[in-house]
DNA sequence: TAGATTGTTAATCGATTAACAATC
DNA sequence: TAGATTGTTAATCGATTAACAATC
């Protein structure tokens, strides 16, 4: 279908220009030139043209971009109009803050089930669903079919489950567990979020900045 | 202090050097080679001598690289030695799990203080901290000089609470809200956790993938 | 038509990989 | 000494920026 693989790094600066456009939209514009978006997010002109070309023509010399067309079309690139069956993996404190905290509609996904082992958890709801045991798994999974997990459960169980979610047909998981499902299994899509790893990185930004003033 | 500055793509993948190391110290191992730990890893070898090789010689030729000395080394690059000052704003379903979930304490950070503006939490524990009234805040950085914040806050009042923080002193933040810091603000160190960005990308995956198989 | 701004090619910059001499 | 493996330089690859002709 596209002509040439879009790269990583285009793909990762997709969302930020999708939630620009959005407020852009919000706040009456329609249209906008490479010049001005590159101002306001911070990027240069060059690179918000190439990014955009990866996938067509979006924009009309002498014009600019149409706001709020350009917005429906990364959004249609990114999925957004999907409803991708997803569940939760734990639903202890991680897992029930963010699955109730993020909008899974506006996102492509939708959450159906939530599952997890221990007796305290299961049966609470998570906005419209409930908790399940975790014996349900595999009954649930080939009734509801969902394609992707949010891995929210210890690390020590992590390889384990996993194996099952794939046999089950789950082939995308959004990892918050340390473990890498990337490195074992090849055909499976797996978005990271390493929470650790993001404060460390934190951490060394602190003191490297501190050390640029002593030099 | 370093010669050359190290690239932004050289420190975020120090974290996960610092996980792989500590597990095959776990794991009994003394010494390791580039080769070996990048079989392991799924990089190359070239990369992660190049990589270390930033910070100075860890490694000895013809043996390799002492697991725990090496780790050691990385952890105080890192700055995982010292124990920053951290307060987390905003208390409600995500800022009080995430605080619960993450271990400060190996990652650099001590976690001090809790604010909220809600009635319901305030006053309630997280861990060993309880959960302040927003307006005791001047008064608290006054006293107990927090140098880093967690950003938990809703994203209309984020602007203004950012605003503040910087004026109290604090200058680093772990920004888990959608308003964009760095373009604002030039002297803060900020690490941007964008959750709903990051299952956008997995939705972007999900449905490329398929594309790929259909063509 | 003149001015603006894109789409696209070429130039630059940075990051990754390959190669190999140094050395343990 | 011979074998292994680093540290480092050179080559390649990819991503960003600059430039400009095409065109609205």
């Amino acid at each position: 279908m596209s002509k040439n693989a879009i790269s990583n790094s285009v793909i990762r600066r997709l969302p930020r220009y999708y939630r620009f456009l959005g407020e852009l939209e919000g706040n009456g514009y329609i249209r906008i030139s490479s010049r001005e978006l590159a101002e306001k997010m911070g990027l240069t002109a060059s690179q918000i043209r190439q990014d955009f070309n990866c996938f067509g023509e979006f924009g009309q010399q002498g014009y600019g971009y149409n706001v709020s067309e350009l917005r429906r079309q990364i959004g249609i690139i990114l999925g957004l109009d999907k409803k991708t069956p997803i569940i939760l993996m734990g639903a202890g404190n991680l897992g029930k803050a963010i699955s109730a905290h993020i909008d899974f509609q506006s996102r492509g996904f939708e959450l159906i089930g939530a599952f997890d082992i221990s007796p305290e958890i299961i049966g609470k709801k998570i906005g419209m669903i409930t908790v399940r045991d975790i014996s349900e798994l595999e009954q649930f999974c080939a009734e509801n079919k969902p394609q992707a997990a949010v891995l929210c459960i210890p690390q020590d169980v992590a390889e384990k489950e996993t194996e099952r979610l794939i046999e089950y047909g789950i082939h995308a998981f959004w990892n918050f567990t340390h473990y890498d499902l990337s490195i074992t299994h090849e055909n499976v899509v797996v978005e990271n979020v390493h929470l650790g790893d993001s404060l460390i990185i934190l951490s060394y930004a602190i003191n490297s900045t501190e050390n640029e003033i002593n030099s």
